[in-house]
DNA sequence: CCTACATTTCGACAGTTGACGAAATGACTG
DNA sequence: CAGTCATTTCGTCAACTGTCGAAATGTAGG
């Protein structure tokens, strides 16, 4: 079996990848405002959002300098679709999560991209 | 976010316990009879086997020298089962595995144990 | 075209992982 | 209880991963 074929769920086995998920199937959002919620540098959110893209789970486009990651929602692929699904109605309990969500309807890339 | 949280994705991360889900779901099977058909060593298995079953992906239960690995389909919770049958409804397409469960149906732990 | 700023890539480093063989454990059987 | 055989645990090793800061890339606006 080809490692190609686990690679949604090794998307999904790092903590912060389903902390960011979670953050994009709220809305929209570049990478400034992912790094502002989760604290991490600038380099090491990059490298997540590009594992995640990688997995087909987000899509990126830009906007000026800015890159815009969503979540995939009409992906081809079951185990993504499925892999979202079951994201999108988890973690809910989860602290973590929840502030993060908190933080993400409040976060405002004018005022914090740039710091 | 807790790392036990993303634990079953970490466990379905690799091709080889997805391959042994896979053939969990067919019926139960002691750790010989995966090992033969993954052709892995004794180790490798049992500790592929206990991390889908800290995951709370699998259960075990002894019956006599054996222990009798199956599918947890009753788990509490959520991702598990949702994952399982993520899992279940997945990967047939893949010749890896149609070749995995093939054999799964034909092995016989009289013959091959103790090899 | 120069500057500012968002993002990506690079190089380094510590920690984790998947693999093995060997040794330890546990359970039936003579 | 000694032997056999299924399984687990241990120690080791190479490969991979998550993280960072620094350098490179790309884009908008003066």
């Amino acid at each position: 079996m080809k490692n190609d074929r686990v690679k949604v769920f090794k998307a999904l086995s790092d903590p912060n990848r389903v902390r960011i998920l979670k953050m994009v199937l709220v809305r929209e959002l570049c990478l400034c405002e992912v790094r502002d919620v989760l604290g991490l540098s600038n380099s090491t959110v990059s490298k997540h959002l590009s594992i995640l893209r990688d997995a087909g789970l987000i899509l990126d486009s830009k906007d000026g300098k800015w890159v815009n990651f969503r979540v995939h929602d009409q992906a081809d692929d079951e185990v993504v679709r499925s892999a979202i699904a079951l994201v999108r109605k988890s973690f809910d309990d989860d602290a973590v999560i929840r502030e993060d969500l908190k933080r993400v309807k409040r976060v405002d890339r004018a005022k914090i991209c740039g710091v």
